[in-house]
DNA sequence: GTCTATATTAAGATAGAC
DNA sequence: GTCTATCTTAATATAGAC
């Protein structure tokens, strides 16, 4: 194989890539190594935890990724309303529009590791703060930002399978369209 | 090993439930051994085509577990409210208690190839179908029946993932509760 | 119809050259 | 820091005894 280089970015991206699409099971080094452009030993280099470590950096980027791009937006000054409008464009591009599944479900389900489960657990509950805190400041009482917020990602969570499953993403769509009135108080 | 036997609908159960906890490519044909007692050239006697040929199968057995359990009792006489909360106990049943993932997430994960992916999308049609029918005999429009119908898959499938990753089912079994208000006119 | 035994391929992982 | 080469284990799959 020809000498390759990708720096840690691109190496993230990519394996989070083939993470949430085959899921942590369907994931081999193999693979990786061939969306990464790196060889099997290069990636024990980089990752010498092999495929654990890999998976564990991944929820960690992709927990980070929401923090710069969902969890920070809310914290701006703007209108509540006007950031889930925001948020909302950000969503439809981690997901590709509804075409990629979420990182949550695919490496959930099965193998993984107590340590993986803790981090994906840890970033579901950033993520539900993160919505509660919006629903609160539009004006919402606190339980009903809770209920708001969990009724938010269900609702991702459960379109993108929909959308994946009939090979049609309208359901994804519909419910980015419906995010910021569920988010916020009309 | 010692010398096993299981008729066909154990072995079909016991194999359920590997594919929907482990996935697609989680689920091997040790793992199907260890699980139905079989060993692994006894699976392939009984099913040539292999993990393939499994996966179908376990796909066609949750549609006919819907149908009988699920889709079946909508065709009573019964009132809409009524039915709606005898299927969401059936709903409990299957999900045991919201512990176990939905075959239909865990199946459409990657792997599988084009035939596993229509059964899964004709099981998902029907579920869907059941559901409209449902609604729609409460009084509902076509229109909001279809809507509701697939708010509730969503309802169901999203709050799964919660469960799962939280390590907590009270979000759905909140589900469950709201299922039968959801599917039906007040 | 299930078993033991085995073939073949691919997985995770490491050693060492460059 | 990436590569080639190799080790060990586990995967899918088949042959043939009972």
């Amino acid at each position: 194989m020809a000498y390759s280089t990708v720096n840690d970015d691109e190496l993230l991206s990519r394996s989070t890539d083939v993470f949430r699409t085959l899921g942590y099971e369907g994931t081999t080094l193999s693979r990786l190594s061939a969306a990464t452009g790196l060889e099997k030993a290069s990636l024990y280099h980089r990752f010498p935890g092999g495929k654990d470590q890999i998976a564990l950096a991944v929820a960690g980027g992709v927990l980070a990724w929401f923090q710069k791009h969902v969890f920070e937006p809310f914290k701006s000054t703007e209108a509540p309303r006007r950031k889930a409008g925001a948020v909302v464009e950000q969503l439809r591009v981690f997901y590709a529009d509804g075409t990629k599944p979420c990182a949550l479900d695919a490496l959930s389900l099965s193998g993984g590791g107590p340590e993986l489960a803790e981090a994906l657990k840890g970033a579901l509950l950033a993520w539900l703060k993160a919505f509660t805190e919006i629903a609160r400041e539009s004006g919402l009482s606190a339980a009903e930002s809770k209920r708001r917020a969990e009724q938010a990602v269900i609702q991702i969570e459960g379109s993108l399978i929909l959308s994946r499953v009939l090979g049609d993403t309208k359901a994804f769509r519909r419910t980015l369209e419906e995010l910021p009135g569920l988010l916020t108080a009309e």
